[in-house]
DNA sequence: AATTTACTTTAAAATAGTTCTAAACTACTT
DNA sequence: AAGTAGTTTAGAACTATTTTAAAGTAAATT
């Protein structure tokens, strides 16, 4: 029960809900996921639970840095256990995404940032197709 | 009415609706908007029309490279009419969108594309959130 | 110019993803 | 053991977007 534990570190309340999920979401590989696909491995994993929860939770997940959401222009939020610096390629035509290895992108000169703001996180996104 | 001679050049027929949407949106300066957004400038403007109708031209403009849909969180699709490389500021409180001038940002070494598709675009978004 | 054809617009309904509500429940504190 | 603050839940509500199918319009054909 090393979900317990992650939890409390992370200043979260650890409910049965959210070790389910941390449980699910904390195994060793990394993977993109959306709050449906989430519930529908809580399901084959024998768990029930609402859907609401399961936004709460990846909310919360997310606002303590446990997880990342990715940006991307797909009408679901995808989201992401790998909390390395690193990139995406997102394929327009089915809205999947593929990690880019973080050696193979390097970005030189960041820009300045605002005045009164800080960097909170850079997302680089390539967009593929099939070339047919 | 340059806007007419815009749309047959890109291959959509000048309808009514899309020559209004156009003389709008190709004015000569750039800016982010939402189907909403354009939909309220459409009515100040004087003019009518189905919100259907504005979702329907944006996608074509979209698919014959008129302008950009932005890459973001945001639960709500953003065009650009900046169709030169550039890249954003995200303010990750407000979801508004800045451009990063081209010259503040330089991208080395691109990975290599899957094969079988081609690169069809890549945004990079620098997430901001206010220092306090 | 009239007719045909294909494309476009529209209001309204439908859908999808997500958030809200308020009552029941549960973890933690006292 | 009792209190309280946070969490879960089903279902309703909401928001953005797409679909539907009928009416309208631009372009092509006669």
């Amino acid at each position: 029960m090393q979900s317990k534990i992650k939890l409390r570190n992370a200043g979260l309340r650890p409910t049965n809900q959210r070790i389910i999920i941390a449980d699910l979401l904390f195994n060793g590989s990394n993977r993109h996921f959306t709050a449906e696909n989430l519930l529908d491995e809580i399901n084959l994993s024998g768990n029930k639970m609402s859907i609401a929860t399961v936004y709460n939770c990846l909310k919360k997940f997310k606002n303590v840095g446990l997880i990342n959401q990715v940006e991307s222009v797909n009408d679901t939020a995808i989201f992401d256990t790998n909390m390395d610096f690193h990139h995406h390629f997102l394929d327009e035509e089915t809205g999947e995404l593929t990690d880019i290895k973080n050696n193979q992108i390097r970005l030189l000169k960041l820009p300045e940032i605002p005045k009164g703001y800080i960097n909170s996180g850079v997302d680089i996104i390539i967009k593929i197709k099939k070339n047919n």
